[in-house]
DNA sequence: GTCTATAGCTAGATAGAC
DNA sequence: GTCTATCTAGCTATAGAC
């Protein structure tokens, strides 16, 4: 429910209670709806106060967006990791992680907003295609490279591959927030989802010679 | 540049004219931070003249989705296309329709619109999963059982092969106008999605026996 | 760090003349 | 079908008291 929960004195401080309603609203009604005065309604203070802590409605927006870079950047393997000693469970826990880190609300509010203003904010734009799209493809694709030059997995075209695996777990995870956003069921979404990683992992995976 | 270009007088009307140009300042603003004041500094008239066209900034919205709702209409083959005849180059054809359909400015835009208000806006919610998701999936599924039980292609599971069709290709769409939105260069998704099709086309191709 | 008060502006929509 | 004029309401942000 909150950014990091509580601060050391196990309080929640109104600066974060303002991150916290601001992301709840803005992902609600879309950030140029959403009023200072409404936020600050929520958090129950006057409109004035919200600006000893944020310069600007525009300042909150951006300190969201830092907020869910960084958050990213836990998903994701450490640099240290040893690429040499992957296995293709990788791809299962890839999206394992990613689904875990989504679940939690703050971070699915977010990526709403971020969708919501990726054709009129720059920032935006930039993390949908930089740290949504092209990261997690280019890191899937050396995977699948160093795999294929171990002669793990079936000579295919990383490449290619990578745009195989990577591409319908966005949309798939696009449809799934669009229908819980309409209540409705997103059992058959997640089936998808399980079946599209499962039919990835049959294709890479070399034919067992008996 | 138009909605239907022009009239049967050859000449544009005032309505034809506010809706061109709230699609171009929605797809570039935002529908929240167009003002209808904004629209008719544009449109050349004053904003109570606005109007006498269109009783409320919603309702031209409206008028837009439905716009997009029909254009859709056209793109896809009519009931009367005889699916028994079908042959996997309708995969090819299906991606180059939706191409040459999305190549027109103004769903370009409308697009963008849609995907903007998605989260916020249930009719748009709507469109992009009942339009843009669940009917090309429904309808390559269907294509897919049907060559299936033909024997024309591999015996694989339609239910995930329509998914491993369709859902790359509305993230790369995606990618692509994202791309196109900060000037930079769409040849290397055009590639990825023309090697998506060819694998996924080598995919389904039965062996040739020799 | 919260408040009251307010400046300065913009919004969507309507009334009624022409 | 366009205009001027205006209503009512909302907005971001600031000044300054406590």
């Amino acid at each position: 429910m909150t950014k990091t929960s509580s601060n050391k004195n196990g309080k929640i401080s109104t600066k974060e209670k303002i991150f916290d309603v601001s992301v709840d609203l803005f992902s609600k009604k879309g950030f140029d709806a959403v009023s200072i005065r409404e936020i600050a309604r929520e958090v129950g203070i006057r409109e004035s106060s919200i600006y000893n802590h944020y310069p600007s409605k525009e300042t909150i927006l951006n300190v969201i967006f830092q907020y869910f870079k960084k958050e990213l950047t836990k998903m994701r393997p450490p640099e240290a990791v040893n690429i040499e000693k992957l296995t293709p469970d990788i791809f299962r826990e890839r999206v394992h992680l990613t689904h875990m880190l989504f679940r939690t609300p703050t971070m699915e509010k977010i990526f709403k907003i971020i969708i919501n203003e990726q054709f009129k904010n720059e920032k935006a734009r930039k993390i949908v295609l930089h740290n949504l799209i092209e990261e997690p493809h280019k890191f899937t694709e050396k995977v699948l490279d160093n795999m294929n030059q171990r002669g793990i997995i079936r000579p295919l075209d990383p490449k290619i591959m990578a745009v195989e695996f990577q591409y319908p777990i966005f949309s798939l995870f696009m449809e799934y927030l669009l229908l819980k956003s309409n209540n409705l069921n997103t059992e058959d979404v997640e089936t998808r989802l399980k079946s599209h990683v499962d039919f990835f992992l049959s294709v890479i995976t070399p034919e067992v010679e008996k």
